[in-house]
DNA sequence: CTAATTATGGACATTATAAGTCTATAATAA
DNA sequence: TTATTATAGACTTATAATGTCCATAATTAG
């Protein structure tokens, strides 16, 4: 009933970036990492993911590391949960009873709020 | 970021006990879990989870089984959702940032919504 | 009363998935 | 051309959900 720690990481990652969006560096893993705490090996598999849907940019070679694409500010709190965890479903219902069984066209009501709520939430509101 | 299957479980056990609570009868942990195709063992922990929550009523003996209390219109999803998995929070930031952190305040709010949206959600909407 | 029937509880085993590590390789710019 | 950075695959570890087994308690039909 969680997100995973992997888009925690990811959150804050976007949120550092942002945040010094402005000096134009780029910045390498191991900084984020280490204001993160967390090992960078790990993180660069999560980072790989973001990379790979556009929603920050790889720098290879010195002086190298990771940056904002110009349209950073359509990035959405639900489009980084998807890029980490794939598309969230907060339930499975275990016996398909399909369509006709209520729990589950009333499980799927909160979770279709819960999307929507995600997808208003701006990156831009991490700052 | 899903709910248990147990949970899945609980609410069609108590689905189920409402669509016969008019016969009076008393249904066994067997029944539940043939009618669910779960083994009647692990059931029967999920259910003692309803009966400690007092959303259902345990009867042994001979003729006995799970029934329904009085209040049982009363229960809401969220409320077994409390008694299975304990109350669901969403996101659990692996850095305390504290209340400052934007990301911890944002999903917060996501989770508030879901919480009360759960709770509006009655079990009489199971019949 | 008693025997059959039902629920409860604890210890244990299994499975699934997230989390994390290690190492080799590719890309890039100083 | 070399140092620096990201990527990718195989692997291990940690953790929690899921499920099993068996012994015990409660209750009621007969």
């Amino acid at each position: 009933m969680k997100f995973s720690r992997g888009t925690d990481y990811a959150l804050h990652s976007i949120a550092y970036l942002v945040s010094r969006k402005d000096s134009g560096e780029k910045i390498p893993v191991q900084d984020l990492a280490s204001k993160l705490d967390v090992s960078s090996t790990y993180l660069s598999k999560i980072l790989a993911r973001l990379v790979k849907h556009k929603y920050i940019i790889a720098n290879s070679g010195a002086k190298g590391g990771y940056s904002l694409p110009a349209d950073w500010a359509d990035i959405s709190v639900y489009d980084v949960i998807v890029a980490i965890d794939g598309e969230p479903t907060l339930f499975e219902d275990s016996f398909n009873h399909g369509h006709e069984c209520k729990i589950q066209r009333l499980m799927m009501e909160v979770e279709t709020d819960m999307v929507q709520s995600l997808k208003e939430k701006s990156i831009k509101d991490l700052i």
